[in-house]
DNA sequence: CGGCCTATCTTGACTTCATCAAAATAAAGG
DNA sequence: CCTTTATTTTGATGAAGTCAAGATAGGCCG
């Protein structure tokens, strides 16, 4: 928990900016680069957009952050690295869950044929529909579907 | 396999922009959208970049196309979308293999703890490193890692 | 078969997310 | 306290994808 000495411990200045990230994102999982920056604002206020983006590509390179990319979004990050877990995204409001895996340990890691490659990750993204948005679809339900929306408009 | 009276049955035109993207992916599967622009191209070089994410968009979501985004690139799609496999990508050289699931039919669609979530997909990116790089990397052996790389350079 | 209707395509401008490079700043060892 | 150089800031740049409006062409109808 002590991240001085974690960032320490790894050969990294200890610097403001980023022992505001790591505690930001420890307060507040599942944060995109954009709320990393808003959030850390409040008490870094000249924090620049750049110094987020480095501060999470050297931190994840380097283990103590996690990151993953819902379909269709910008990149999150979390500081749970060591247990693993996955992610539920619902598709109607966005809103995102950790799942804890079904199978044991390593779970999805032994694909029966990954083509002799030597898998070492194993990133589940869920996708479905949240309690809440299914209450509100329900309530919805007079509005049926018309037809199919598609892509281009006109 | 006859893609035109699969569109049909779906409500939508047959357009030859349709049938060149189907046709391409399913010879080349795990395509950017740029690469099947340029693909498509060699049959109907006035296809525009906009049409292409129009079809790939409107045929992902009435189910004809699958997609999904590995760490790091832009969107991938592909023509298999009935049977559940999932993709495995290589770290070092960005290959994509296609991996059938380990466990049975439905594999990690039954998380343990879904915070009342009504999953419906499971994506499933394995990250490693293939055959090819493993071995070109053990063949560069000598190069060992002075210092971990970082974001910012100096 | 020819014509109309409108879904689809093209063109072109515009977002958002993220990276690159160079100068300014500030950790940390001596 | 001073020096060294890793980090941060500033500003420009790039890639992926969306939005909107006019041009084109499927496809149903008579």
């Amino acid at each position: 928990m002590d991240y001085s000495k974690r960032l320490h411990g790894l050969g990294l200045r200890v610097t403001r900016q980023r022992l505001a990230v790591l505690r930001f994102l420890e307060a507040n999982p599942h944060s995109s680069a954009e709320v990393v920056a808003s959030g850390v604002r409040d008490e870094l206020p000249e924090l620049s957009m750049q110094s987020v983006y480095n501060v999470l590509n050297d931190l994840t390179a380097l283990g103590m952050l996690r990151r993953f990319t819902p379909p269709g979004s910008a990149a999150l990050h979390e500081t749970r690295v060591d247990d693993n877990h996955h992610h539920a995204v619902c598709m109607s409001c966005g809103r995102i869950e950790d799942v804890e895996c079904a199978v044991g340990h390593a779970p999805c890691l032994s694909p029966s044929e990954s083509h002799g490659m030597d898998i070492q990750v194993a990133d589940v993204v869920y996708q479905g529909v949240c309690a809440t948005c299914r209450e509100a679809a329900q309530a919805t339900e007079a509005v049926a579907t018309g037809a199919p929306a598609h892509g281009s408009s006109a």
